[in-house]
DNA sequence: TTGCCATTTCAACTTTATTTGAAATTCTTT
DNA sequence: AAAGAATTTCAAATAAAGTTGAAATGGCAA
């Protein structure tokens, strides 16, 4: 693994390090990898970022975020749906209603720096 | 605004912090919400988190990150471009190597714990 | 029950992202 | 200059994500 035809730097700091085997193993395993990236996935459209903004400030009905957001209600409904199998919002029905809010998730989430540019 | 119909829960907490308009004020703007959602369009696949977990090892010769991932060249390489155009990673050409590494961002983003699942 | 309202679901469609294999590029060695 | 290695680029094909408008669902009030 080690007498290859790669830049000498690399070589060194692959072998210290325990060769492309150790950096095999240290990778996080598939289950990890693909949760890590479906949350990265739900963020990955501002419509879905701007209701994860405004839930930040506080629960919100569907109708609220419509208005504020001004699109068709299905495609609202469409990234409420992205953003709940994420786990990072959850609704809860209140009579004609449904109030949506952070879960934990969306909480930890919104609040990382990354959020902010 | 206000005099709507909308629950009661909801009507009063938007009330108490402006409204309608103080929500919207609220929002980042649209730059801001293409970058962050660029970032986390880069994240958004297995494979790339990947990359990104083995440059905060070290830095890696393309060679040997398709050694480690098993993958076909050119879709390594278009991975690779991806998170080079987010910003994530750069790569230095060394002779007949390109040595890809982490950008500070790269590095605060890998830091972070919304990627630990 | 009838009708209305808020929201979701559905299927067809459009757009964007990913994969693939072949060809091109660039540097190095002979 | 020719040959070889590492990597990227390209275009065609596939797959996944997002959009649209119409229809369905479920609660509520008359």
């Amino acid at each position: 693994m080690e007498g290859r035809d790669i830049p000498e730097e690399v070589a060194e700091a692959l072998l210290a390090c325990g060769g492309v085997e150790a950096m095999e193993g240290c990778l996080p395993d598939a289950d990890r990898l693909a949760s890590v990236s479906a949350f990265h996935r739900a963020c990955a459209d501002p419509v879905r970022l701007k209701i994860l903004f405004m839930l930040s400030q506080q629960p919100l009905c569907v109708c609220v975020i419509k208005e504020i957001l001004d699109i068709a209600d299905s495609k609202l409904s469409y990234h409420l749906n992205v953003l709940k199998k994420a786990g990072l919002i959850k609704g809860e029905s209140q009579g004609n209603w449904i109030i949506y809010s952070l879960t934990g998730d969306g909480k930890t989430c919104i609040g990382c720096k990354l959020m902010d540019g």
